[in-house]
DNA sequence: AAAATGGCTTGATATAGATCAATAATTCTA
DNA sequence: TAGAATTATTGATCTATATCAAGCCATTTT
């Protein structure tokens, strides 16, 4: 299990983490299981981990006045699911995250993370890489929400997470790009005849 | 001018930087003098820089196919202005830069930040915290290009940042806001009847 | 001071995408 | 494997917002 968070540390940092150095993360995380459906954070609780996925699929989400579903971001394998809003700044959560597939999680929370970036240079360089990466795709998804048609945007999602049209059920992909399935379904068809 | 880069250290890692550890940081600035409407990027080079502001204001924005413009961000005092896409993976930018006021900037390269962030700690915490404060606005601010009708949207930009409304001409908020300059104007008068 | 420029408002019309509703396909699950 | 639940498609409207166009201020420029 543990492999997979070795694995991603040595990719993005693009280094090869030191079985010592290594040590130093593995107690810092705890394994968790969740089944399809279940939670790992609600809304108006504060969010007090980032979770690494091992395998299997999450989604962290708002739910507005309407009812309506607003998907704030995906995680699959190798990413990381939190609401870094609240666990930065120990505010309550608008969002909820739960497990789209069965998913197992390595869990570790704020003062565990802080001080491991503390003792070990690659999992801080981790840290900051991530921060970066997180960034500057949560910048292109602005550019491409203020600035595209849903056509567009679905092209894009395609272009960008070729992974997630694959394994997500449309209503998610239509709530994540910002509109309705019935739009998405109309736009995958006209899409075909091109 | 300094001072003001000074401050914004002191301010956002919470820490009071000594004068010997601030000296490094100074070798790595230059001054840049703007005057409204000159470009500090322009799409298709690469990005090779971060600014701090020290005056004035900066907008970062696509121009698409059919001409029109989408900015991306804004930057007043003591906010960074770059393309960080471009500036970290060193590829060719989407986007303009150019100054929205006659402004003031402390220019830096990715080779001097690099190496500022090696011999200073707290110019590493900042760049830390800058990139985690950047990517928490902005997947807020795509939850609300997602979730929001434009009225909410301008709302929300009120909200959160009042400064922009008071200062940026509104073609330019609704450009930011994903909405038209005719739109922004008719949610205007309608919110003032509330 | 006239002219030009840029920004804002207002009205008329068009349209992309939402909503509502029904059916069909798919996948859980007991 | 039948029935239930979820997901996707399709059609008929509706509506929020875009587009087009004109006129009006307020600045800036000459």
């Amino acid at each position: 299990m543990l492999h997979s968070l070795r694995n991603y540390i040595n990719r993005i940092t693009s280094s090869t983490i030191s079985d010592e150095e290594f040590k130093y993360g593995e107690a810092a995380f705890k394994m968790k299981t969740l089944k399809k459906k279940q939670f790992l954070l609600h809304e108006g609780s504060v969010c007090k981990f980032m979770s690494f996925i091992i395998n299997g699929a999450m989604r962290q989400y708002h739910i507005d006045d309407k009812g309506n579903e607003h998907i704030i971001s995906f995680g699959i394998e190798e990413w990381w699911i939190s609401d870094r809003g609240s666990f930065t700044n120990l505010t309550p959560s608008r969002y909820n995250i739960d497990a789209i597939e069965d998913t197992n999680l390595l869990v570790t929370t704020r003062d565990e993370i802080n001080s491991l970036k503390e003792s070990s240079p690659l999992f801080l360089k981790m840290a900051h890489i991530l921060d970066e990466n997180s960034f500057i795709a949560s910048q292109k998804r602005v550019e491409a929400t203020i600035s595209y048609t849903a056509e567009e945007k679905f092209i894009y999602l395609m272009e960008t997470n070729p992974v997630f049209v694959k394994r997500f059920p449309q209503n998610m992909l239509a709530s994540y790009l910002g509109i309705t399935p019935e739009t998405l379904s109309r736009v995958r068809k006209s899409l075909l005849g091109k």
